[in-house]
DNA sequence: ACATGTTTTGCAGTTTTATGCAATATTATT
DNA sequence: AATAATATTGCATAAAACTGCAAAACATGT
């Protein structure tokens, strides 16, 4: 047996059973635990699979443990945070909005910076509590089911007695020509809020969002300081957006 | 099995229930309890869960008092909370306060009851929030990090403008002499707060805390309309309540 | 076909890791 | 204070991983 086909079938294995012992490789393809062993070292260093003691597992299977959800585009959100993360200084005042661009934003916040963090999102604010050097100030409001945010007109008046240096917000759909938009009107106007208290906005956006609109109006593009989305987006979408200040990966 | 498994059950044991004992997965997983204790010592290390005596708990799951991470008085807790849910009819307005005790009442709601639920507290907004048919109305402010509760003035202020027909609160200590105290000044402005939101003020208290006070005072036992604790508590220690409603398991 | 160098493989000895057990210490509970 | 439950520690054993080495398999150039 060929050394590629021992690979293949053991990856073949992790990935059907999302984990492998070395001893039962061995034993099935007839070859030396040594042997096993420095094939599965291989496929480690390959990032194919992480090598245990005893055996192997599939790489998402110790991963993606803590998180409760399969998020769409996730690798794509994260690179998006990591930029948008680069713009946050120590002892900065933030806002960081809900949804899941934004909450891997929070995530990647690392455990020593001191920052004041205001949000309204309950995943946001869950995530960054847990950090002991960041002040986390919740803004209050009836909670919405879907998005896990706080809405509502208390929430609106609380946001227009606060001013932070930078607001990170994302949007349901953005357009050189419309700006951003939602399906939701209440939550316009939460957003509106949001801007009007930050000195800078910073839209988080996937380039699966780009040259799309909805019904009602957040704002124009103007009005947003830094848009960050993937390099990979598509030229012909980002070309209409570079009058404005774009960051891209 | 291998090691890596062990850990991700334990972990998903961990967060399905919020708690788990060292005995009890010793003994589905079929190890020594040693091996089960290096684990979690291991998880805890990486910050996954909190290793407490006798078990563990997930994060997120924090105990607002340093003195009660003991894992079992759980079990009497959720009887607590079991019996408060027994006053809270469909369609009331009620407050939930932080704290173990507190979080098990929300844990308790059924999916099916429908209530304006008011909190203060970040694992109680999120419990509350999977169910469809509870209004969730989170007081913001500053969360703080032992409790994970919002505190602060803006908390206090926004409380003053609500009244509900049940407040659900803990207490750090209680007396009958002495009523009840805490640890912490701002958590006593706190709950001195709830209970003025409030028609009628139910205290959830493990008969642990019976009979034991600290220097700052939340308020009198005659303000609290009802007392829920353990019937197994000392009839000593509870005679000298009877002169008020107290409520038994 | 042959020699040479490289890669792969298995083996033996050694080191590391995992696990359970027992003795002791610490922590809850009464 | 006494008792029970849980933690810690050191140790023994077994399994697994690592190391160096030599034989086998393979590739390559002549």
């Amino acid at each position: 047996m060929l050394k590629e086909e021992r690979l293949r079938t053991i990856l073949n294995e992790v990935e059907l059973h999302n984990r492998i012992l070395l001893t039962d490789i061995a034993e099935t393809l007839e070859v030396s635990i040594d042997t096993v062993r420095r094939d599965v070292k291989e496929l480690d260093a390959n990032k194919k699979l992480k090598k245990v003691h005893g055996g192997a597992v599939a790489l998402g299977f110790i991963t993606n443990n803590t998180r409760n959800t399969n998020i769409y585009a996730l690798d794509e959100k994260i690179k998006i945070a990591e930029k948008a993360l680069t713009l946050i200084k120590n002892g900065a005042v933030i806002f960081i909005d809900g949804g899941t661009t934004c909450l891997e934003l929070a995530r990647l916040i690392s455990m020593d910076s001191e920052l004041t963090c205001f949000t309204i999102s309950l995943p946001v604010a869950v995530e960054l509590s847990s950090k002991p050097n960041i002040k986390v100030i919740f803004i209050g409001g009836q909670i919405s089911k879907d998005a896990h945010i706080a809405i509502g007109a208390n929430t609106i008046h609380n946001l227009s007695e606060i001013k932070v240096d930078y607001s990170f917000i994302g949007t349901g759909y953005v357009d050189s020509q419309y700006g951003l938009t939602e399906f939701d009107w209440d939550i316009v106007q939460l957003k509106k809020a949001v801007i009007k208290a930050a000195k800078k906005t910073v839209l988080l956006c996937i380039s699966e969002k780009l040259n799309s609109q909805h019904r009602y109006k957040t704002c124009d593009l103007k009005e947003i300081n830094t848009m960050i989305t993937e390099l990979n987006a598509d030229n012909s979408l980002l070309k209409s957006f570079k009058s404005h200040d774009v960051i891209l990966l």
